[in-house]
DNA sequence: GTCGGCCTCATCCGTTCGGATGACCGCGTC
DNA sequence: GACGCGGTCATCCGAACGGATGAGGCCGAC
């Protein structure tokens, strides 16, 4: 019998997942919270075989309450659930160590293969999410922002000129520019406008978290 | 008995749904599909009492959908039940007709209050939709953007320069300056840049339906 | 009919941006 | 040690942008 966590700030999709999960006679719900706070408690001091964990939730987050889970001696594995996407989301799920990571559109089914899968040492993505990898792996090799530039980018995403740019990262005005050119052909974009909505769509950086 | 159609692409969150109004004697599931088009269907077909229906789908959108089930000859009353507020979802599902707006992390408990008020000929806003709509007529009545600002404004997000925001809008590139100014000074930004993310910040302008 | 809002356009001016070029430093790799 | 890469900075220049001002036409409201 495996037994799960569902971790999601949606009510109702804590009882959606309940309702498929308790079809199944290997799947059991150890228990539901609504914050990655309540699962890092609830994981510390029961034992469950796999987390079903939301991204985008009020408090810490599921990325961060992803890393904090697998640091517990014997973690259980932690499956990503989530609405989104983007580049940052993902990386930030699989950096802090989830085993897989689901799209919330996915068959019950899926979900419930997916759960034994991970809980039987696999991994599992959803296949936008693998198109997605492989996607940036293939433009990656060199045109990944590099570190400063990813900096300079989200503050050109807050609508910041050049000068105040410069001021907050302690630069003079020249290097900003100098990174924005090379942000320009990266992204092959050709003023900052551009840069910002690419950068956006693409999941570069993370605009609005408007819920 | 108060008969309800679920409509969302999500098949955990139908279930949800399900388990939710399962428990009510008073109310009962008549149906659940995955598109506004399977609702349109249905609702033709049969007798309903409340839709509940998303807005971010594939194909036509709940918001199109609303709108052709409000023309049906004794229509059913839509709740629009969505996970996003901006203003561009809220009006949209407003002005297509919805007596309600429910936010995906409401309680189940306010789900099924919402769906007895509505049925009974009331209108339901989440708090956050209701606060939202006060905030939007408070700073509107003179800061509204006009038609042919928005319509700048959209070009502006795709990071098009003002000689190609002209020519796509047949206007001269002195125009599209001043449509700009005043876009800047109703918004209260002073470059294109922030302009945009202020924009899809509140809401004015979609940038991007990355799911 | 006057007023105000919206849309259109022009001119002028100072600032900002984007592109090109060249340079120096530190660091890791081959 | 040579090389590449990332990060830093300077100078120069043309293009784009933002602000201010003025002006004409259209239309709905008072």
């Amino acid at each position: 019998m495996i037994s799960v966590l569902v971790v999601d700030d949606h009510p109702i999709f804590r009882s959606g997942i309940r309702a498929v999960i308790g079809t199944q006679p290997d799947l059991q719900i150890a228990a539901d919270v609504g914050s990655a706070e309540d699962a890092i408690a609830y994981a510390t001091d029961h034992c469950v075989d796999v987390v079903l964990m939301d991204l985008r939730m009020a408090g810490m987050g599921g990325a961060a309450g992803t890393a904090v889970i697998n640091a517990l001696t014997n973690p259980p594995k932690v499956i990503v659930f989530t609405t989104f996407s983007s580049d940052g989301d993902i990386t930030a799920a699989l950096d802090a160590g989830a085993r897989g990571y689901l799209l919330k559109d996915a068959h019950p089914d899926d979900i419930c293969d997916a759960i034994r899968r991970v809980a039987a040492g696999g991994a599992v993505l959803a296949p936008v999410v693998a198109e997605r990898i492989v996607d940036r792996n293939r433009t990656t090799t060199s045109d990944q922002l590099s570190p400063r530039e990813l900096h300079v980018l989200e503050l050109l995403a807050e609508g910041l000129a050049n000068r105040a740019i410069a001021q907050r990262l302690h630069l003079s005005e020249t290097t900003v520019k100098t990174h924005l050119a090379h942000i320009y052909k990266k992204l092959d974009v050709d003023n900052r406008t551009a840069a910002v909505v690419t950068a956006s769509e693409s999941g570069i950086i993370r605009t609005v978290d408007r819920l």
